[in-house]
Order: structure tokens, then sequence, then C-alpha cells
DNA sequence: GCCTGGCCGTGACATATGTCATGGCCAGGT
DNA sequence: ACCTGGCCATGACATATGTCACGGCCAGGC
């Protein structure tokens, strides 16, 4: 009757404590754990724990990466998204990524144990406040080129050199961004990566 | 023999999870926890621990102010800053606000425990690599007014604005910022901003 | 078939941004 | 006293950015 979870986080004295926090319970056993994303993925295939626990900042691929690696590749276990940022864009993701579990940090620590139980018996599990949060700020009305187009600029490049890894005129980068800035009221290219970002547009 | 402490961390899983790490050493014992800076000024005062471990990624006051609060007000036990960013820039800030102990949540859980006892008795304990980072880091190149307006700069405003709230001339600022960023070795406004803010430099 | 509406792509145009040369001011060295 | 070097402030100038109006293309409704 013991579930078997695996925690994947990057800071150790978080992993560590969180680690210390759950061996207190009696019907949880910590089986594996992972500093980064590669290191998550190679530890489920091995030991292949009921329940995964996953930050979503980590070095290399982050936790909603592994969690739809894992879905692709026939890990049969459950998954729970633990993040610190509260970005309702990310509820979306991690749930189209196969995610169970979606809390926060913020959330208190008795939830993660109660929630681990929760998903290893097939029931979904997400934080109320973020799920609220989630629903009210619908779906991204960028077109897919805007998307494309910011996801380009959010590492302050110039247009330039966006256009040309698009393989675009600039100004039809230009333009994408103009309405992007446009779309999310915002008054600066860099304004509308913050906002999309945020909201978990991009 | 037995060290009392406090936690402030605004994050409460993490918090509590730290808590039951450092309830497992039996010569430590946590009389009091804080989510936020005012809630661990309040704390100290009450409880007077012999070493107040503080987060700087808090509402309201942050850890450092809260260090330097404390100092000015008699508060007689030590000061550990923890952090998650590996910014360099905030040990100097740290440790000018008079804290004992400097570590990062990326160490080994154990070391908490360690500086912990260590600066109870009166040591100063500083994560190696955050030092080496430090040292190697150096200080600002940036300029008085260069960090003003680049902190200005930092919300995405545009030049005119900047220039009003800081009553200088629109040429005065872009001048700031163009020595901001070749002195960065940015491309751009946004950036300068970004490293700085990396390097602890705002 | 025809229209309509949305998305994509593009170039002209006004504006914001970044660079440069210049001058005033002050502290420290000689 | 005099120079020197650093910081601050400012305006001219080239370039990058944001806005606009336009066409082509395709899917869906009539």
């Amino acid at each position: 009757m013991t579930v078997r979870i695996m925690i994947a986080e990057d800071q150790t004295m978080v992993r560590q404590a969180l680690v210390a926090l759950l061996e207190l319970e009696p019907d949880i056993e910590v089986v594996a754990e992972a500093a980064d994303g590669d290191e998550a993925l190679a530890m489920a295939v091995k030991h292949h724990p009921d329940v995964a626990v996953l930050d979503i900042e980590m070095p290399g691929p982050n936790g909603i990466e592994v969690a739809s690696q894992l879905g692709r590749s026939g890990f049969g276990g459950k998954v729970i998204i633990v993040t610190t940022f509260d970005r309702p864009g990310y509820l979306r993701a991690a749930m189209t990524a196969g995610a169970s579990g979606f809390l926060l940090k913020d959330a208190p620590a008795a939830d993660l144990a109660a929630a681990i139980r929760r998903v290893a018996v097939g029931e979904r599990v997400v934080d109320p406040s973020l799920a609220a949060a989630a629903l009210a700020q619908g779906d991204s009305p960028l077109t897919d080129r805007e998307t494309d187009v910011l996801t380009a600029a959010a590492n302050h490049d110039a247009v330039a050199d966006i256009a040309a890894r698009l393989h675009l005129s600039s100004g039809t980068v230009r333009n994408h961004l103009s309405a992007s800035i446009q779309k999310l009221g915002a008054r600066n290219r860099a304004e509308a990566v913050e906002i999309a970002q945020r909201k978990g547009w991009l």
C-alpha cells in the first residue's frame, strides 16, 4: 500500500527538504531523486515510480517537457507538476503534457502528500486558486506566426536577426510584432514578450 | 546547548519542508516561522532566536532589508541569508547588511544545519563557490546615474517616460543607456537590463 | 460559382532608439 | 595654480522600431 515516488527539483536544499518531509509519511517512499530534466527521464525509466513529482524550472528539459516525454515513452506512472511561479499558462501546458496534478510551492506542505495519494489512485488534483486563474485567463489571442515571431524576439534579438532565422522579410516581422503588441495591450516589444510569457502564451 | 532558530521563506511548501528537515537535528529547535518580511521582523523581536534564516525573495521587505533592520534595532541574534538565485551581487549586500552567513538553495541540505551551528558560535559562513563567483564578478562597471536610468528602464518604459521621472533630458537618458549597453556588452536596452539584473548590479 | 473574413507577407512612412562629439563641473595629482 | 580624468548633461545624426495600407491566399458560407 505504499506509494513509490520520484522527486525532480534542481535546488538541492529544497529537494532534500521535500524528501525529508515526505519520508515522514509512512505510506510514501521516495525511490529516486533528480536534479535536472535529463536525470529525471533516466530515473523514471530506471525506477518506474508510481508518481513523479516534477518542478518546472530545471536545467535541461523542464518539468513539462519531461512530462510529455514520459507520456510518449510508455511511462506507466502519474505526474504531478510543482512550480514556483504562479503562471496560469503553465497549467494548460502541464495538462496537455499529460500531468495528473498541478501544485504551487505556495501551497501548504500537507497538500503535497495528499495530492500524491490522490493521484496515485487515479484522481486529478489541481490547485483551486490556480485553476480559477487559468480559466479567467482564456486562450491566447495570438496567431501561430505571431507567437513564432514573439518567441524568437524573446531573447532580445534585432528584427533583422529574427527575419533571417525565420526566412521572412524584416517588414513582415515588424508587422507580426506590431500586431502582437496591440493585441496584448503592450507598448513595446519587450513588454509584449513579458506579458505573453507571464500568461503562458509562448 | 540547542540552537533556537527562525525561518523566513514565503513559499509555504518550501518553508515547511525546511522546518521538517531541521527538526530532524536534535540540537536545533525551530521557534518561529515567517512568510514575509514584516512577519519576520515581528517574530524576531517576539521570539529572539539565536539564528534567523532569511530568504531574500519575500513579499514586503526582503531578506537583506530585514537583516539590516534587525542589525539597527539591537536584535541580538545572528542572520543567515538563503537565496534561490545565484546572483553574487546579493552577497556583498547581505554582508554589509550584517549577515553572518550566506547560502544558496543549490547547496546540500546538510550545509544549512552545519552553517546554523557554526554561525551560532560566532563564525562566518559563506558558500565557497558563491564567494568565488562574487570575486570573479567584481564590482559593477556602471556609474550611479547609469544604474538609476537602467533600473528605471527595467519595466519596459519609453525614454520620454524615464526622462520625465528622473527630471532629465531625453538625450541624457539615451546617453546613459548607450553607455550601459556598451559597458555590459549588450546589443539592446533590454539585454543590458537582463545582464545587469542577473549580475545583481541593479 | 461568388463573396467574406482571417491569416500571411510586404514595402512606405513616422517615431523611438542608439551613437557620437561636445561642454560643464568637480576631485585629485603635480 | 594648473592639468587630468571621470561623471553628468545635452543636442545632432544614423539606424532600428512600430504603424499603416495594400495584395495574395485559403476556408467557409451563401
